[in-house]
DNA sequence: CGGGATATTGACTCTTATCAATGCCCGTGG
DNA sequence: CCACGGGCATTGATAAGAGTCAATATCCCG
């Protein structure tokens, strides 16, 4: 497991935090100072998990990694993706109730939850962009719940790719970061499932696939319209 | 829709708030005073709708609410069911991004969002509270992400069996305020799914039916046992 | 260039959806 | 108080979509 914040180092100024109330918390609006050394975790490594005691929220500062919880039999489900900028850890009590893995090698940055949370006494905004920051995610929850007890295939998969392209809001050529697999577990479906379905949107004239991660968006504007 | 907030009255307090971090919100820690006079809605009226513009949230006092989201063709998913006690309407932007309907008859303590901020600005216990909520129907979320993703038909009807036992926590008996077709689309069912399965767990000896609505709950271990 | 992990494709199965008929409450009005 | 009617719910027969099992194929990565 990750071992708690405290160093004195500076991240390293990223650009692209400007996406709507996504990583808000800076070194500046946390009042925290240096808020420590970037962690790093190799592919399909564990940042936490589910069950372990949380004290500690994360920003992802590079990489990507997949929050997921599984049944006692190895069925698993995959929540949300998490990339640059986004903070993920977030627990209403001192457990986390899901794990987050590397989906690829990852730099984290650790925040003290108790140490927002004073820094927060004296900064309104701050709390308020925890309250923000958590919103969002049960809002991108509750449009994933739609997804899952109501889409069909290919809605599903159709909506992962514009999901994906939205978020690195890229041209039309998407780099997929994660294997069928855990596109799958996203998804609520079996990865043959999904090789089908990509292999349909192939058929259909509304993708096209350079290997299995590369993915050309032909027809983003179709796409989106068959993710209903 | 719901008439904002402002009238003098004290809604009447109620035992059964003392779920942990459920109706935190009294009239107390607002600190607003006196909020408004409970709104009544007839069974399966709306109280907001999606894309609506969202400006307060809101406190059930008695009854049932749903939170629903719709596609284009009608399909719907409930993401969850509230009772007296929860609050709902939580919004980032100011647009609802779900409805809000009564189950049964209902009374709901509508809040001007803008003033539970303002009035957090001198109490950083009533934003925490707020975030406390958040996270509270974030992990809720979650847990039916899983259920809806990867749970079978009949551990899914165990499972909502489980949860409304847990949250109207009285005896074996359960007195279910929703119709099948309510029951279909929280667990991504078919009502006719739903029906087959209660049949199934009748057959198994995990329950009894008593009418549609009441259900008893002859072996509550088993049962949970069943919803994986 | 080789080999293991990852992905695709195929054949078949199984769960759940769909369509349809019947049954059962419950509230209303005679 | 009973009969009727309409919404709900149950049950059945069949279909369809996704899962499972299995056999290649492809792609990285060393």
């Amino acid at each position: 497991m990750l071992t708690p914040v405290a160093q004195a180092s500076r991240l390293p100024r990223k650009p692209g935090f400007a996406l709507p109330l996504r990583g808000t918390l800076t070194d500046e609006t946390t009042g925290l100072g240096p808020v420590g050394i970037p962690t790093s975790f190799a592919r399909n490594t564990e940042i936490y998990a589910e069950g372990e005691p949380a004290g500690h929220v994360y920003k992802v500062v590079s990489g990507v990694i997949r929050i997921s919880k599984l049944l006692p039999d190895g069925r698993r489900q995959i929540s949300a993706f998490h990339t640059a900028g986004d903070m993920f850890g977030f627990e209403v009590d001192d457990v986390h109730h899901a794990s987050a893995e590397a989906v690829v090698a990852v730099k984290v940055v650790a925040y003290k939850w108790q140490s927002l949370l004073a820094a927060g006494a004296h900064s309104m905004s701050l709390v308020r962009d925890l309250l923000n920051l958590t919103m969002i995610g049960l809002r991108h929850t509750q449009d994933h719940l739609l997804l899952l007890g109501r889409k069909n295939a290919l809605e599903r998969v159709a909506a992962f790719l514009i999901e994906m392209a939205e978020r690195t809001n890229a041209g039309p050529v998407l780099e997929l970061a994660m294997a069928r697999h855990d596109i799958a577990d996203y998804l609520g479906l079996t990865l043959e499932t999904v090789s089908r379905m990509f292999a349909e949107l192939k058929e259909l004239g509304a993708i096209k696939l350079e290997g299995a991660r590369r993915v050309h968006l032909l027809d983003p504007e179709r796409l989106a319209s068959m993710s209903t």
